[in-house]
DNA sequence: CTGAAAGCGCTAACAG
DNA sequence: CTGTTAGCGCTTTCAG
């Protein structure tokens, strides 16, 4: 049934249908006739005849690199709620890391088909500056900050630093670092800079052969800290930008006699169910990635209701979590800490 | 720029335009012509307006219950790279267990926005099966078996027997089960019954007292495992539905002086990673969850493409990955074994 | 093989 | 407050 056909049963005009699904001026009297009239007939206005009219699709474009992975996963739950209680619908791209797919996703935006884009971040290419820069839609960088967009991002460098500190507070003297590429402006970069901060307010410089790149993976971390390990054995404590790398390195420590913590002290960013189970239950940093998928899907929704209203991005904070991997045993009964 | 705009500027008709980008009759001169004009103004259909004509969207909608479980976000990589590649987009709703927001979800197929429905099930009720069957769209069902459904599924019965009866083998006379709610016919029920089966064929019969139903966290594992182990206190091997269950177990022992392998044997099926990396590496049975969405997605689109071919529904089998919990050292240096 | 023409179902001026 | 009207951009008969 379409509008139509629908208004000819419900004894009123096509535009009278419209207003009353659009909130447009109608007297009570032909209100009343048309919610009789849904009511009997189920009618709904067709979201495509809407979309063409309009130009609007309800529809956000979320882009992320890899979806199992929990921090992700959880900024997309984050974006979901949002979207969700305002009857927008939510477009999945999943680039796994891979141009070709998002160049896929580029493509949509091209066409229009989206209001929105939320862009989960981790690595920045020349190329991006030039796509993003000639969007046309309202975008949200998540996870990163970038200059010149809005983006919502946690403090990567804040939350390094912490963890870092933590465990040279504990008297370790011989810090190590296990980050991952620059090219990730927050997790590289930014925790790298975090790493060093703490280093200098104790007294200490960071040093090269004490500091290895991984890859996102525990295998990664695993092989990484083989290495730096032999190449640096007096390294008393090891700063690691994510959780799985921590675990990786962990493991290591496992089959090699290493003790955690007693002969090293592990520290990461992340959280994950993963460390917090781990053969050592592992201190980390707790950053807000629900939130920030909230915090972005709401600051898209307030641009694309006010577009002319600048919207300002935001750095949320974290929240230092020790466990076993530096010493600080949890209380009897609380492996549940957050 | 329109159809009729881009027409003009190629010197061709408006239906050739679309002959050119819907696989028409067109002669090689103006398929020449138009791909020349393609390439100087970058013109591409407007997709809304194709919907609209078309009525069809090019879009599946995805339906889960939770996006921050690994199993949800495997199977959702499995359907993305499908649907990706055969240029549909994906349409993500979290239920987050939650009936407002599948009704909501229910709402949009109601209003045919999407061309197919893969569902990532958990409970049937009876209003599903009312939904479900009044709905005209293609779906399949992810997960669970659901009679008069095209379903991908795993062998949930055989998984359980599989890692019940390794524990058996080990010559374990006192299993117990810590299960989920039956109203998951897969995790729930099947699991349980491969449990029995495998009991069965070891000349043991289950008992209640040595039996507890979890929720899907480790939380609940840890509390059941705690009610179970001190009402059965002999239980010499134990069977947890989900890892997950299986690590809240494990800790639960890790703080209660019970050892494992040695006092309590524990496998459980899913074989996450954090179950590889637990305090005691843990005896899981993969399930191949990204295949299933694979093959979800592949069978959709070919119901899409020929819609009165019968689609047959699939059930995917296991593999039992032996560990620690179970007394199987891995050999050294394999920590990463899937 | 091709073009003209008729809508798909809806919204938004516009003139009452 | 209301109805009429003119499209949104495209696909698909239909008659060449």
């Amino acid at each position: 049934m379409n509008i139509t056909e629908f208004a000819a049963y419900a004894g009123v005009s096509k535009a009278a249908v419209s207003r009353y699904f659009n909130g447009g001026y109608l007297s009570q009297e032909k209100r009343d006739l048309i919610a009789n009239a849904v009511e009997a007939t189920g009618y709904h206005p067709s979201l495509q005849a809407q979309m063409l009219r309009t130009r609007r699709t309800r529809q956000v474009l979320v882009i992320l690199p890899k979806l199992s992975s929990e921090s992700c996963a959880r900024m997309v739950e984050g974006i979901s709620d949002v979207l969700d209680q305002n009857g927008y619908q939510l477009l999945l791209v999943n680039t796994a890391n891979d141009n070709t797919r998002e160049l896929s996703a580029l493509n949509l935006l091209q066409r229009n088909t989206v209001d929105g884009v939320i862009l989960i971040a981790t690595i920045f290419t020349a190329e991006h500056r030039t796509v993003l820069g000639s969007l046309r839609l309202p975008l949200m960088i998540l996870g990163q900050q970038y200059p010149g967009f809005c983006c919502i991002s946690h403090d990567d460098r804040g939350a390094a630093r912490a963890a870092t500190a933590h465990m040279l507070a504990k008297g370790r003297k011989h810090p190590g670092f296990l980050g991952v590429t620059m090219m990730d402006k927050a997790a590289g970069l930014d925790r790298r800079r975090g790493y060093e901060d703490a280093l200098q307010a104790a007294g200490l410089y960071p040093q090269p052969t004490r500091m290895a790149i991984a890859a996102f993976d525990m295998e990664s971390g695993y092989e990484q800290a083989a290495a730096l390990l032999t190449r640096a054995p007096d390294i008393d404590c090891l700063f690691c930008a994510t959780d799985s790398i921590a675990i990786g390195a962990l493991q290591y420590c496992r089959t090699h006699h290493i003790r955690v913590p007693e002969d090293l002290m592990l520290a990461a960013v992340g959280n994950s169910e993963a460390g917090r189970v781990a053969s050592v239950p592992l201190t980390s940093v707790q950053l807000h990635y629900r939130t920030a998928g909230q915090i972005a899907a709401q600051r898209l929704l307030d641009q694309l209701a006010h577009p002319h209203t600048p919207v300002e991005g935001q750095v949320l904070d974290y929240a230092l979590i020790p466990r076993s991997s530096t010493g600080d045993a949890l209380p009897q009964g609380n492996f549940w800490a957050e």
